[in-house]
DNA sequence: CTGTTAGCGCTTTCAT
DNA sequence: ATGAAAGCGCTAACAG
């Protein structure tokens, strides 16, 4: 195919019979260009197969060559959550198509200094903050904006790009109101993560509507947390006739707990949970939830810092509502 | 903390009073220097905090400043399991603190030209090959020696790190023939995937000693597959006591099957995995299977190319049964 | 709109 | 063992 070492922007350059400044320029579509210069640029370009330097111009331009991903939480084992795994995993396709890289970084909760620092390593060409507190967005500096994007809630200055988890947990509310359930409790995310809030508002609504009240239990989105909060829900509420977690792998938790107290589901109680996971159709009873994009979601928030482009402040996924056994 | 920009080699060389090209040799190792300059210089880097760019370090010397990680498989799907979730996430990590990226590629089984492209792209640092097949591995240029790992087989050229399905399965299936099961099935991994090889001899060798026939149909990985497969072998040979899946996935499918065919387990027919994966104690009945260190392994494999160790040219990690209530 | 001229921060011959 | 000098491939002022 190609004979020896890749082209270069000189070859381009000599190819198209214009200077190297003039190459760039049509190669970045930065400066200015006559249509002729574009256009015997880009077919050099094609006919050289070129393709950019990345470590060259990440040098000359100190634009960086890596999309670092972020993830607040507690502790670093937020890192293994198989969340983060899609994120990071689609994220990477999409860096790849650009020749960029990757990394991954646990960023403690209320240590917003970590997040300075990050941002100021060079080599750093964008930023995707995943589970964003408010605060923590406001520490990112000035020069990174248009190159940071959060997956979860964003600021003025930060986009996001989030699943509608409003719409979705009425959807899964009214799912459980429309077959004949009242007395709904619902586990929730952790409490210092804001696009939790949405869902939970979302909840009281429903079921102030419905005529019900409303009953509450801190999450964590992981499955022993959901076991713990079935035992404590059923202990404070013990004739509660559904429960709502806005995970699956909380729901997933607190099927276990309820098996483990002799609950049966849906029988007693009906379980939904939230995201659709893979798992969730080979639970016993299958898993009734709603979807979660991440892939979607993950792609567009990529390609906003890897394109700079910042318009649309905020994005929202549509979640839909999948009916399986549990409720 | 730090005033300004960040500390160049320059100055690190000016605050150690030697050349850059001194500094150069200590930083990175690589030529002669006196235990003297040698001290001066770390002094300072560590007085400055100094980090190498990886952009400008790239370029000079064509190092590359990425980690790819290349997946083989049929479809593009394969980038999808959660398997090469944990890998990427892991690498991600490890990479991080050495300010490189990772990036991810499907490779189609039975395109090794697309091996040969990635390998040829400027700026890639290393390359890490999940799934590998022999002959993929053959098609790496040389010039990427030493900055290549398999997780799965290796090649005489190419270190492998891999789970020690070996013993792993032999622990697995012992465990069923001690219960009492002897008509025991195996479903493997894909045809084409060699490193599962070496399980499937060790579950014939544990057969041949039990006095037991072997039955094995083959398996992708899959949950879906699973459920089919588990079909496939209670009508091929119904009275089957035990079936043994290469792969969690798979034995959750495998669970689900035989559910819908109203086979009890473990009752009729004992079940086990292999991978203990998350959800395989959150299974219904919980699953028995064998542990697979994957954060280790790939840590291990990411940590030989990045920092360019090519000793030991197979490592296998250790994977321990995991009693549940399947089997 | 275009070409010329400097670097970006580092590695690497090549003399010394 | 060390330093001087020459780039790696590209972008970004600055003149024209």
């Amino acid at each position: 195919m190609k004979g020896q070492r890749s082209a270069t922007l000189d070859d381009v350059a000599r190819a198209a019979g214009v200077s190297r400044a003039t190459a760039s320029r049509v190669v970045t579509g930065q400066g200015p260009a006559s249509s002729r210069a574009r256009d015997r640029v880009a077919a050099a370009v094609i006919e050289l197969g070129y393709v950019p330097d990345a470590a060259a111009r990440a040098l000359a331009s100190r634009s960086g060559t890596r999309l670092a991903i972020a993830v607040i939480g507690h502790t670093a084992a937020v890192l293994d959550d198989p969340y983060v795994g899609r994120v990071l995993t689609t994220a990477a396709h999409i860096a790849a198509e650009r020749e960029v890289g990757v990394s991954l970084h646990w960023l403690p909760l209320n240590e917003p200094v970590t997040l300075a620092g990050l941002a100021g390593s060079r080599g750093l060409g964008g930023l995707l903050v995943v589970n964003p507190t408010r605060p923590a967005l406001e520490t990112v500096p000035r020069d990174l904006r248009g190159r940071v994007a959060a997956i979860g809630v964003g600021t003025r200055d930060v986009p996001s790009f989030d699943v509608d988890n409003r719409t979705g947990t009425e959807g899964v509310v009214r799912h459980l109101v429309s077959t004949g359930r009242r007395r709904i409790a619902m586990v929730t995310g952790p409490s210092w993560l804001p696009c939790g809030d949405r869902a939970v508002e979302a909840y009281q609504r429903v079921m102030r509507d419905s005529g019900g009240e409303t009953r509450v239990v801190p999450g964590d989105f992981t499955a022993a947390r959901g076991a713990a909060a079935a035992a404590e829900i059923m202990t404070r509420w013990p004739d509660t006739d559904a429960v709502f977690a806005l995970s699956d792998l909380t729901a997933l938790g607190v099927l276990d707990g309820l098996h483990a107290l002799g609950v049966s589901v849906p029988g007693d109680v009906a379980v939904a949970g939230f995201d659709d996971i893979a798992f969730a159709s080979l639970s016993r009873p299958a898993l009734t939830t709603s979807t979660h994009p991440v892939e979607e979601i993950a792609t567009a928030a990529a390609r906003a810092v890897l394109d700079r482009d910042g318009s649309a402040p905020a994005t929202f996924f549509p979640s839909t509502l999948v009916v399986r056994e549990s409720a």
